[in-house]
DNA sequence: CTCCTTTTGTTGAAAATTCAACAGACATTT
DNA sequence: AAATGTCTGTTGAATTTTCAACAAAAGGAG
């Protein structure tokens, strides 16, 4: 596990553990370490929760798939971040997403009932565990929030740009990558990816953005 | 505190927390009670969040309006759940919703610097809360996965179809009332207030479902 | 009961999205 | 270098939503 640290001290259910703290723990937790290829499903949507996912490199991607075939993908995470923590502490019997990998990556999965239901009252790691995964999930809250303020946007056009605006004030610049491919942002974005297309043609011809694929600037 | 002890012992940030112990808390936490007249803004969005809180009676609706006036409702919260947790428990500096009265109502407050950031070591009921709390935001991103799994849906129809799918698995019924006259629902699922209308009229005529305002029967 | 306000249903026209199909650009593999 | 597959932009037609305006219905206050 040590060669992971650098990435675990990042990750925010670890916040203020110490080093060897933290690696007794992972022994505690039975935490493991799996690798998967791009595109693969890490979890799928209809099964039970179980585990709380970290990824250790490269990312994944979190996505709802419904009955007619219809994605939507609900978030991107990086190196470092955690996932599916909310419906493996709510016990979830049946998983509303799937998350897979985005680009071959390696994950750290551990069983939240040891989180959960081990030794709360035993160990003092343990107290900030569960102070650190409340904090987790406040912050996803949140994330939450921005996408609907996005996608609760009517036009392509007001959809595109409530989420740019948002990519330039979270990397303090007008100039920036996303994360997404073109059939990716419309998925996030709920909207047609053609429809996706011209718009962003439209917007150039208007001057309001350049664009090189993934590469985006406000103007 | 002790007239309203049956209602908080259904709150999920107590579970587990027995009723001296709850009340002996709740001084500690320095909870007051507050009661609003229908249409009142309990929290505005853009003020920093400090409180965490809990309905009381009647009940409480959490909305996000847009630069141009556009409301999204994001959900209804009656007597015993809680809101604002996520925000009060991140503590952002601007709250990215508000929080109306949808009727009169009493709401207890608490100031969430208690929450995070005293007495955590000493107290084992603080312990039993954080958990609560955990457990709770668990729950709130099940209920967003859901909402999400409506409003993603691309047509009013398929929205309302879902919504009251969803409604119906809840009531464990196909006849149930919902919570939101016409314009709530339409800003509920992200649609048109005259076009759901219009829909909802349409599958009337088609059989699909029966109606008498807030009333609904899937058939 | 009557007046007044709010809510709901209806309509038609304008605007936007979706859908399917295709062609060019690009990257990778053989 | 050729072949293959994926991604992107473009188009036009069909569908759907939005918008504004109005009328009917329901509810509340006096």
């Amino acid at each position: 596990m040590k060669k992971y640290l650098e990435i675990l001290k990042k990750c925010p259910l670890f916040y203020q553990i110490e080093d060897e703290n933290l690696l007794r723990m992972l022994g505690c937790l039975d935490a493991k370490v799996e690798t998967f290829d791009k595109k693969y499903t890490i979890f799928a949507e209809g099964y039970p929760a179980k585990y709380i996912g970290i990824v250790l490199s490269g990312s994944v991607q979190v996505v709802q798939v419904d009955y007619y075939g219809n994605r939507s993908i609900l978030s991107i995470l990086n190196a470092s971040q955690v996932f599916a923590e909310a419906f493996a502490c709510a016990e979830v019997c049946s998983l509303p997403v799937s998350v897979v990998a985005n680009d071959p990556c390696e994950v750290m999965l551990i069983d939240c009932s040891h989180v959960l239901h081990t030794c709360s009252n035993h160990c003092d790691f343990h107290q900030q565990l569960i102070f650190n995964l409340m904090k987790d999930m406040a912050s996803k809250t949140i994330m939450f929030h921005q996408r609907i303020e996005v996608t609760s946007k009517r036009t392509t056009r007001e959809k595109l740009m409530a989420y740019l605006a948002l990519q330039a004030k979270e990397h303090d610049s007008n100039s920036f990558d996303i994360p997404f491919d073109r059939q990716e942002l419309a998925d996030y974005l709920e909207v047609d990816r053609s429809g996706l297309s011209a718009e962003i043609g439209k917007m150039k011809k208007e001057g309001m953005i350049e664009t090189q694929k993934n590469h985006f600037r406000l103007l």
